[in-house]
RNA sequence: GGGAGAUUAGCUCAGUUGGUUCAGAGCACCUCGUUUACACCGAGGGGGUCGGGGGUUCGAGCCCCUCAUCUCCCA
């Protein structure tokens, strides 16, 4: 006997590690058409959270549906290295060992972040196995292995031969904490709550002073000018002056710069070239001197000429009051300004000028912005083109050097005023020893820094196939079919990837892009750890089982909006498992009978199943080409849930110690086997279970590989008939709760004779369908339409429920007196569009021909109505 | 400051090139129900001036203008 409840935990194992045991997600090139995903390397650092489940529910399902439709389905997971958070974690684990980075060689530190990544790199991939994904494991690559390390460097050597890299001094965001550069990408700016103070500057050789404003004054020591707007009448006089910078004393020249904001402020700016851009820029254009008054952890520096070695923050409070001690500040006001911090360890970024290698992205962007204007790779949804377009319009170079150790060493290796670029130190040394023959192997110095994470994720598409190195299965898999990504990395990674598909393979890396939304909580709220508002991803797998949250996730997930995340959504999957569960139960226990024929309401049952469900596939075809996945999902519920066990049950369901026939059995058995299949890439492992539960499987004849149900040409006809019976069916219950008459009582329904009416009763099994559900003695033709009794409408057939009491005749006048009024309004629009001549002469014929039918039957229908309702006040008497 | 998008039922969203009175789905809600698959259920039902205003059209949820509100991206 089956429980009447299902329990996933059990089965989800037992099917996970029998698709393993036979490979099913393992590809190797063949014959077939390939359809290819390679996975969004989630950190390695990393645990599943709701973002990946979304993510990666929806990875498992493309690719489980190309598997169904008969395609090489591979889709390569792996994790990438994470330079800064992965460093950090490293960092912080040997602290709390009593270790400090500082005391360790290169080499010690990343022994010990190699044996850290070794022990936990492996969890979130674990992980995903408990969702179902069906990675082709064998292919698990890691950004920092050696084969993707080789074609980082590679790649490093190829840009700077082709002159599309090169070393600057540049501004940069710096991580005072984590001691290194950051990306745009990598800072967050808020507004924050700070103050403006304003500086008095004393102008050199006078008693006059000048006013600036500042929220920085920690960087004064730092300042080398003093700007005004050259329009600025205020400071017309000073033109040429000198200032002194207060309490420091050192004498700088006042400049005239367009660059200022007369309006901000007082109207004068101080010039600090080594801690805004802007000031930099205007630095450049005036000669300035740089002070640099910073160490790179953030504590004044020694040519600050005070408080060396204080935190910034600190001095800002000590340096505020000495010159508020010394009579130089003005007033102080409350601020508000953005505020940039560091994604990863959210310390205040200082713009900094450093030495930096950069790629240059002018030369790569042409073919990448032009691949996705034209749709060679297309962006679901398509807002995203515009928001790419933006991005690649202005592109800026990509500082792709990172003050860290845990990440790919930079190939550049220097010697005095030169820097030789090469894959290996050997290389780099014969070519140093051509220029310098003297030159010895340790005076050769390898670059200190690291790259950039994403500099090995934008090659990924390539290199998980090795492809930099051999062409053998690059040429089979790229470029991939789809790749499935959140919006908030297009910059980051989309984008960088469609460059280097195009740079080093001159194709696109991936067909199509399937962009998802953020996971948010009932909120709104972006699900984070701060918040705690993100639920464990495990303890709902363990909960609701893997399909019932991957249902949740699915059901309400629109191509590329966010999702509003709600318990209750995994509730209503888990649900719908056991619905599924119970609706196996119904039929394993039916007891079938091998000499019974099929009777002809079974017959007519499981031909409107079998066209409806076709009617279905194409629609689920159609939604999973344009990655509506969430209305695949839910217009398969609905069929199941409604059609197949609410009416399709429940007409074939044999009567209680009766046994089926052998074929009614077997055809339900094809149906839900085919629901199975339909099913299977949302729900895999309930389905995998229910379709070995049904019957005798052969070898091999898993649901996993069962071919997906396919479009194609289904009888409209004989769906409509047996919707039209549901119709009835729902007709005569209504009119049963309505009458309070229990759904014991058998009725005699009549239909009065129309060319319709009597095509319907002539369909075989028909009468027999509306007899059972609708608990009937009868259902026949009448002439009579007088026949006492009650009355509906089903499209323009009118019934009559032979009954005589009647509850509540003036509620049901009521009802049929609203009815009458819309139908009125219905025809009466009709008959305008009719009467309106230039909608006749304008209108195309078959537009007007349906308006000719509408009005017909609305007509019909008023006509019945008006009839039903004389009965009802006759039944009055 | 520049740009993009949104506004449809209590909530979350569909609504495909204007053409059934078109206003839909799921959830929530209300009434009834211990019929032998399932109360993680069954049957039935109610609910919206499609943000406001104007325009184009024979016809507008859909196209145009305008106002309001909100969200996001970039600086």
């Amino acid at each position: 006997m089956i429980s009447p409840r299902y329990s996933p935990s059990e089965t989800e194992h037992k099917w996970y590690s029998y698709w393993m045991e036979n490979k099913y997600f393992h590809s190797e090139p063949d014959k077939r058409e390939p359809y290819c995903i390679i996975i969004p390397p989630p950190n390695v650092t990393g645990v599943l959270h709701m973002g990946h489940m979304l993510n990666n529910t929806i990875q498992d399902i493309l690719i489980r549906k190309a598997r169904m439709d008969g395609k090489n389905a591979c889709w390569v997971p792996g994790t990438d290295h994470a330079s800064i958070a992965t460093e950090a974690k490293v960092v912080k684990m040997l602290r709390e060992q009593g270790i400090k980075k500082g005391d360790l060689s290169r080499e010690k530190f990343l022994e010990h972040a190699w044996e850290w990544k070794v022990k936990y790199g492996g969890i979130i991939l674990e992980q995903l196995k408990k969702l179902g994904a069906s990675c082709d494991w064998e292919r698990t690559a890691f950004t920092m292995d050696e084969t993707r390390s080789d074609a980082v460097i590679k790649v490093f050597v190829d840009l700077y031969r082709k002159n599309k890299l090169y070393r600057g001094k540049r501004m940069v965001n710096w991580d005072p904490e984590a001691k290194t550069v950051l990306s745009n990408e990598e800072v967050i700016y808020g507004l924050e709550q700070s103050k403006l103070y304003f500086v008095r500057y004393q102008v050199a050789d006078t008693n006059e002073f000048i006013s600036i404003a500042t929220t920085r004054p920690e960087t004064i020591p730092g300042d080398t000018a003093v700007a005004v707007h050259p329009d600025d009448p205020r400071y017309a006089h000073l033109k040429g002056a000198k200032v002194i910078v207060p309490v420091i004393g050192r004498i700088i020249p006042l400049i005239q710069d367009d660059y200022v904001d007369i309006e901000f402020g007082t109207g004068a700016l101080k010039v600090t070239p080594a801690h805004d851009v802007n000031d930099y820029e205007i630095g450049k254009r005036h000669d300035l001197a740089v002070v640099d008054v910073f160490n790179e952890d953030g504590t004044m520096s020694e040519e600050a000429g005070i408080y060396a070695g204080e935190d910034r923050f600190i001095v800002r409070k000590k340096f505020v009051k000495d010159l508020r001690d010394a009579g130089h500040i003005d007033k102080e006001e409350d601020y508000q300004n953005n505020v940039g911090r560091s994604e990863r360890t959210n310390s205040v970024v200082e713009p900094r000028l450093s030495l930096q290698w950069y790629v240059d992205m002018k030369a790569l962007a042409g073919p990448a912005s032009e691949a996705v204007a034209n749709d060679e790779v297309s962006f679901f949804p398509k807002n995203q083109k515009n928001i790419y377009r933006h991005w690649m319009d202005n592109i800026k170079d990509w500082c792709i050097s990172r003050q860290l150790w845990w990440g790919h060493r930079i190939p550049a290796y220097y010697y005095q005023e030169d820097v030789f670029i090469a894959e290996t130190f050997e290389e780099a040394f014969i070519m140093a020893r051509e220029k310098y023959p003297a030159i010895a192997p340790n005076d050769l110095k390898q670059d200190e820094d690291v790259l950039d994470t994403w500099f090995s994720s934008w090659l990924w598409p390539i290199s998980v196939f090795d492809g930099f190195r051999d062409r053998k299965e690059l040429d089979y898999y790229y470029p991939t079919s789809v790749l499935v990504t959140g919006w908030d990395i297009i910059f980051l990674w989309v984008a960088r990837m469609v460059m280097a598909g195009y740079e080093w393979e001159g194709k696109r890396p991936f067909k199509d892009v399937y962009f998802t939304g953020m996971v948010r909580d009932k909120q709104r709220r972006k699900m984070s750890k701060q918040l705690g508002n993100s639920p464990d991803a495990l303890q709902l797998i363990t909960e609701f089982g893997a399909d019932g949250v991957r249902f949740g996730m699915m059901s309400c997930s629109p191509a590329g909006g966010d999702l509003l995340f709600d318990e209750k959504l995994c509730e209503q999957g888990r649900n719908f498992s056991n619905k599924l569960w119970n609706a196996l139960r119904l039929v394993d226990g039916w007891e079938s009978d091998q000499k019974a024929p099929l009777n002809d309401a079974d017959a007519l049952a499981f031909e409107w199943m079998q066209q409806k469900l076709t009617s279905l596939a194409s629609d689920v075809d159609k939604n999973f080409k344009e990655y509506r996945l969430s209305e695949a999902l839910m217009s398969i519920y609905n069929f199941v849930w409604t059609d197949f066990c609410s009416w399709y049950l429940e007409m074939v369901k044999p009567a209680y110690e009766t046994p089926i026939s052998h074929q009614a059995k077997t055809n339900t058995i094809v149906l839900f086997s085919q629901l199975c299949s339909l099913m299977h890439p949302f729900m895999p492992f309930i389905t995998e279970e229910i379709w070995h539960a049904l019957r005798e499987r052969t070898k091999g004849e898993d649901c996993i590989l069962s071919s997906y149900p396919k479009a194609g040409h289904f009888n409209q006809a004989v769906i409509d008939r047996v919707e039209q019976a549901k119709d009835i069916i729902t007709g005569i219950r209504d009119i049963r709760n309505k009458n309070a008459i229990k759904m014991k009582d058998e009725l005699e329904v009549f239909m009065v004779k129309s060319s319709r009416s009597v095509a319907l009763l002539d369909q075989k099994g028909w009468a027999d369908i509306c007899v059972k559900l609708g608990n009937l003695k009868n259902i026949a033709i009448t002439t009579d339409e007088n026949t006492k009794g009650i009355g509906f409408i089903s499209g323009t057939e009118k019934c009559i429920i032979v009954i005589e009491q009647v509850m509540d005749i003036d509620s049901q006048i009521e009802e049929k007196k609203k009815e009458l009024i819309y139908q009125r309004g219905f025809v009466s629009s009709v008959e305008a569009k009719l009467n309106n001549e230039r909608f006749m002469g304008g209108a195309p014929v078959d537009v007007v021909d349906k308006e000719r039918a509408k009005m017909a039957d609305g007509l019909e229908r008023i006509r019945i109505l008006e009839e039903d309702m004389i009965r009802l006040e006759g039944m009055k008497k």
